[in-house]
DNA sequence: ACTAAATAGGACTGCTTCGGGCCTAATTAA
DNA sequence: TTAATTAGGCCCGAAGCAGTCCTATTTAGT
C-alpha cells in the first residue's frame, strides 16, 4: 500500500467522526496533521471515485457519500490504487509458462480473496474506535448468513465515477 | 509486494516440488520460465537470508534449508522485502499528531497482524498443490490445536519428476 | 594441473512510481 | 463583486526496482 493510500484511511476515518458535517480540505488537513496539498489530492481522488461528495464554492467542502458503516477499507484502497492484488502474477496471466506457476497463481488468488474479504468487512465505523480481538476474529470467519454473499465491500460505487 | 518477491514465491514453490534435489540457477530458470539473471538474484537473496542452502562449484546449486512444510510465505516475503507492513504509518510512529491518527494506527496494526498470521501459516507445501477452501478457512481461525497442519502423505516423487 | 560448472558479490542503468507542491480555472455563498 | 473552495492538471526531485553484466571464488571431473 502506498503512503497516499495510508493517509486516505486516516483522512476518511477523521471525516467519519462527524459524518454529517461538511469538511473543507484545510479543515481536514488541520485535524489530521497532514499537509494541505496532500490532503487536497486525496480528497479529490476519493470524490472522483464516489466515496465522497464534493460541494464547490464558499462554504463548500467534502462529505462522506455514505454512512461510515457502509464504507469499507477495501473501498478506500481500491479508490486510491485500483484493483487490489498482492501479486502482479495474480492479475497478468501468461507469466508463468509451466504448470509450476499455475498452482502458485491459483493459491495467490485464494489468498488475495481472503485478505480482500477482511478488508471489505472493516468499515470506517470500525476504524473510529479500537477493533476488539473478538471483532477481528469474526471478520474472517463471518460467512454467517448467506444473503450477504454479494459483499458490499468490494463492489464498485455508484455510476458516474468511472473515468 | 514487489514483482521480485512474487517471483521468489514461484521459485521457492518450484524448488519445493523436489526438496532433496539440488537446483542450479539455470535449472530453476528453465522450470519457472523466468530470466536467468533474475532467478540468480532471487536465489542469492534467499540463500543469504537462510531460506536456501547454497553449494558452490560444479554440481553445486541451491537446496531448501528446511522442508517445504517448515517454510512459510511470510518467511519468503520477509527475506525479499524485509519486515511486512501494509502501511508505513504502522511502523513509523509520530506521524499522526492527533488522536485521529492513533485509533487508525492501532487498527492497522491489528489488521497487519491478522494478515501476517495467514501468511505465516501458508507453507511451500501448501503452494505446491491447490489450497482447498476448508484449508483456507482453517488458516485464519487456526487456534492452538494445530495437529491439522501436519499433513502426511506428501510422498514426493524422488527426483527428476519435473517436466 | 587444468577446465568447466556453478555461486558470491557488487556495480550499473534505465525506468517507473510516488510524494508533494503549485498554478489556473470553475463554482458558489454572502 | 468578493472571498472561499473545489477541479484538474503540471511538474520536479527522490527513491525504489527490475534487469543485466562483470569479476572473483569454489568445486567436480578428467
Amino acid at each position: 500500500m502506498s503512503k497516499l493510500t495510508d493517509y486516505a484511511t486516516v483522512v476518511m476515518t477523521s471525516m467519519a467522526r462527524s459524518p454529517d458535517h461538511m469538511h473543507s480540505a484545510a479543515n481536514v488537513a488541520v485535524q489530521t496533521g497532514l499537509a494541505l496539498p496532500t490532503v487536497s489530492k486525496i480528497l479529490k481522488t476519493l470524490a472522483r471515485e464516489g466515496l465522497l461528495v464534493s460541494v464547490r464554492g464558499a462554504k463548500g467542502g467534502y462529505m462522506l457519500a455514505r454512512t461510515p458503516r457502509e464504507i469499507s477499507l477495501a473501498q478506500v484502497i481500491v479508490a486510491m490504487e485500483g484493483p487490489i492484488g498482492m501479486t502482479e502474477c495474480s492479475s497478468t496471466p501468461g507469466l508463468c509458462l509451466l504448470e509450476s506457476g499455475c498452482s502458485v497463481r491459483a493459491n495467490w488468488l485464494r489468498i488475495n480473496h481472503m485478505v480482500l474479504q477482511v478488508l471489505g468487512r472493516i468499515t470506517l465505523e470500525h476504524m473510529t474506535k479500537p477493533i476488539g480481538r473478538t471483532v477481528a476474529i469474526s471478520m474472517v470467519k463471518a460467512p454467517a448468513s448467506r444473503k450477504r454473499l454479494h459483499e458490499p465491500g468490494v463492489s464498485r460505487p455508484p455510476a458516474g465515477a468511472q473515468p
